[in-house]
RNA sequence: GGCGCGUUGGUCAAUCGGCUAAGACGCCUCCCUUUCACGGAGGAAUGACGGGUUCGACUCCCGUACGUGCUACCA
């Protein structure tokens, strides 16, 4: 058998989708099971659609999810160009042979006449006509005209479409390597364009071709493509290549959370959780959609929970290293229905992810966020209060919102859990404990504490009566690791400034 | 409308004819913790429906329903 190669095939017309990563995932995890190569190409065969800088986006991603092509339009390799607008003048002698072979025809009609063809003849019962064997007849096109106009029609330039002719009555069997096999009867499939009035082929003629040249033995594409899949089974064997048709893979689709359909970019901004990897920036609108690098995850965390969803490896694991992905994959251990996409177990992994992670390397990834605040800390610091905090942080940004008081003096207090029982009794404590700390000189988590319990029989008092009191002063909330850790990592100094500070509330 | 694909708890899911139907997320209760988490122990919650095939069906077959995708000179 030869070399495995796959491939993924992006067109670069915004950010990507959480769909496109997992697809590029399986791609990945395919090609390094099976010691084959990984090919990034692009498919910017629509002009029109093309959005400045989406392929770099595009790059970037793979790169963060640690994803990297073997060939790719910015590496190179043995097939390159790997950008298809680069390689438009290919296309044009496979749709030449595909013509003079009678499966493909020149169509000359215009958009009006397409549209009127498809508002004329629809119908109840067929609410949407198509270009094909029923129609192509009534349609300007070199199976309908006579072949002088039509040689006339190319002479003078008039601008043209290729389009497939699809034969009538054939039931086209092939096997998915999810589903299993699928039928089609090729009545029922209309004339696609293969070629396009701009000299650009469509995706069908592209893919085709590309997958023969660049020599693809596994094709794993969404699920929408699914109804397409005659044609390109048909131009393999049209285009004589039929023995080396790559084996298809239909992908299950994500779901929205809510209801029913594809996840989109809006579900996102409607739910409140990303969608893309990364930020994505429309140059159009400068609009922004949030990514999940920028929300504060982990790129092991999120392939891996990506990985989870539409595929197990058939055992209760569900913490993965991209070895142990590699390892385990398996195209036929793939769904075949679609994943409803919860966020909530998004954050689970990353969770995980955080606990598992060592704490220097934690500590660089907190960094940019502490920083973000205006606050400068050594990494030795720094470090020391991640390893206390990392229990409760699920986001990296956590970090701050867990930790803040370590490095600021809280100015909100909420004391609601304290005001109602507060008395002179505890402020007298309070106060005898800030004066007893400030005889001492050495600091640690121990001393403050024992001179706190030794001050609570002399005022009457036990330590549950004043240990949230104390969380408030220094916290300013009813959260975060021991008090007396947070004293000791604050210092002397700040503790009592912090103590005053809520006594003179209260 | 047509065609394709799909359907196990709220969600992700195991099961490839023996089920008293795993596990995880989330939710609830309790324990731990004089905070919040973490951790631990429990709990509620599942085979769309109807027919077959079979000693036996969540598993196989056929219908129906529902969902979803496609039906562009977009991918």
């Amino acid at each position: 058998m030869s070399k495995v190669r796959v491939r993924f095939a992006p067109s670069p017309t915004g950010g990507l989708h959480l769909g496109g990563v997992r697809t590029v995932l399986y791609n990945y995890l395919f090609a390094r099971h099976h010691g084959g190569d990984f090919i990034l190409r692009i498919e910017d065969t629509d002009q029109n659609r093309y959005v400045e800088g989406a392929e770099q986006y595009i790059v970037d991603c793979l790169q963060w999810c640690g994803l990297t092509p073997d060939e790719s339009p910015q590496k190179g390799g043995p097939h390159a160009p790997y950008r298809q607008s680069e390689r438009k003048n290919l296309y044009h002698q496979y749709a030449k042979q595909l013509i003079d072979s009678g499966h493909a025809y020149y169509a000359f009609d215009t958009t009006e006449e397409l549209e009127k063809m498809r508002h004329d003849l629809k119908r109840p019962d067929n609410t949407n006509p198509q270009y094909d064997h029923t129609t192509r007849m009534h349609m300007r096109n070199s199976l309908s005209l006579d072949p002088h106009d039509v040689n006339e029609l190319l002479a003078n330039g008039i601008p043209y479409v290729v389009r497939i002719k699809m034969p009538e009555n054939v039931t086209l069997l092939f096997t998915d390597m999810i589903r299993g096999e699928i039928s089609f009867d090729t009545s029922l499939v209309d004339d696609k364009v293969l070629l396009k009035a701009d000299g650009m082929p469509t995706y069908h003629l592209a893919v085709v071709v590309d997958d023969y040249l660049m020599k693809i033995t596994h094709a794993f594409r969404g699920e929408e493509w699914l109804p397409s899949a005659p044609v390109h089974i048909l131009l393999w064997e049209y285009l004589g290549w039929k023995h080396h048709m790559p084996q298809w893979a239909h992908l299950p689709l994500i779901l929205k959370p809510d209801g029913n359909g594809k996840l989109s970019k809006r579900d996102g901004d409607r739910l409140g959780f990303p969608v893309f990897a990364m930020n994505w920036t429309d140059p159009r609108t400068n609009e922004t959609t949030s990514g999940f690098r920028e929300m504060g995850f982990l790129p092991q965390a999120f392939v891996n929970m990506l990985a989870m969803l539409g595929w197990n490896p058939g055992t209760e694991q569900e913490l993965f290293s991209m070895d142990e992905l590699i390892h385990k994959f398996s195209i036929e251990r793939v769904h075949k229905g679609g994943a409803k996409f919860d966020f909530e177990k998004a954050k689970w992994f990353n969770h995980q992810y955080i606990q598992h992670t060592d704490d220097a390397t934690l500590t660089q990834l907190a960094k940019p966020y502490i920083e973000a605040q205006g606050v400068k800390v050594s990494d030795d610091h720094l470090q020391k209060i991640v390893a206390l905090i990392k229990d409760r942080c699920t986001l990296i940004p956590d970090f701050w919102q867990q930790g803040h008081f370590f490095f600021t003096t809280p100015q909100n207090f909420d004391i609601s859990p304290i005001k109602e029982k507060w008395n002179d009794q505890k402020k007298a404590f309070f106060t005898s404990w800030i004066n007893s700390l400030n005889e001492i000189t050495e600091w640690n988590q121990e001393i403050p504490e024992q001179h706190f319990n030794k001050l609570l029989e002399t005022n009457g008092l036990k330590k549950g009566d004043v240990l949230l009191p104390l969380r408030i002063m220094l916290v300013g909330g009813k959260y975060g690791p021991g008090v007396f850790h947070i004293a000791d990592m604050i210092g002397k100094q700040e503790t009592i400034l912090r103590v005053n500070n809520v006594l003179s509330q209260l």
